[in-house]
DNA sequence: GACATCGTGTACCATGTAGTACACACTACA
DNA sequence: TGTAGTGTGTACTACATGGTACACGATGTC
């Protein structure tokens, strides 16, 4: 799995192929935050950004928060709050998931999507 | 929803009754704090423990882990792993059964644990 | 060849986290 | 009636978090 930075960097070079605004100056800019930081960031010489940092991140790079938070040893705040509203439950939940494969886990979500639940 | 310290102290003044070794000292002993700080936390004047800490005070108070690290405002750095390895696919899930009644996601995990995934 | 833009290096900082250390006053009880 | 144990108040601390501020040299572009 590839790293934060790495992955930011070769995400925002990929963009910048066809648009000039896609340079560490201007995205540190728009997201709001000194592009030394964003440099460091994206070198992995700085401990990962807040949550709201990451996800105005994301977005400016098109990119699933999600995922950017987990390369960044984060879990969404707002998952964890549906775990801590009903943490035995929950946690009884994904321990049981923990090893299924994704295709099973995707069943699951699709089953709770579509079915009368 | 209690707070942690209400719960803490509860539970702890409960199991007193019949054993006098759950005094606020000698559960900090056991646990490895000091006693002014159990007393904080029990009262709320400190932000909460460490998840090592809460774990090992939820231990001896004999009650869940999963509950206390909630009250603490956390969730359990090994439920965060299972989200952080599969970030898109634990979102979805997690964000689909938000709004789901116990009985419901309840069912999911006894269909988990029960049939052939 | 001037000027803008680029990424980076160095120094600094406010706040939060997770506690320790120790003295104090009260109660229990033998 | 002393002494052992109880909970609490005050003061302090080391480290992590999440950045800012600004100068620097390289690059590109007109």
């Amino acid at each position: 799995m590839a790293t934060l930075g790495d992955f930011l960097r070769e995400r925002r070079e990929a963009l910048r192929e066809g648009d000039r605004s896609y340079s560490l100056r201007q995205v540190a800019q728009r997201i709001g935050v000194e592009p030394s930081f964003l440099s460091k960031v994206e070198r992995g010489e700085s401990p990962p950004p807040s949550e709201d940092t990451l996800r105005r991140l994301a977005a400016d790079l098109g990119v699933d928060a999600d995922t950017v938070l987990a390369l960044a040893g984060k879990v969404s705040s707002d998952l964890q709050e549906v775990i801590r509203r009903r943490p035995t439950l929950f946690a009884a939940l994904i321990r049981e998931l923990k090893d299924l494969p994704d295709h099973a886990v995707l069943r699951l979500v699709r089953e709770v999507r579509d079915g009368d639940w």
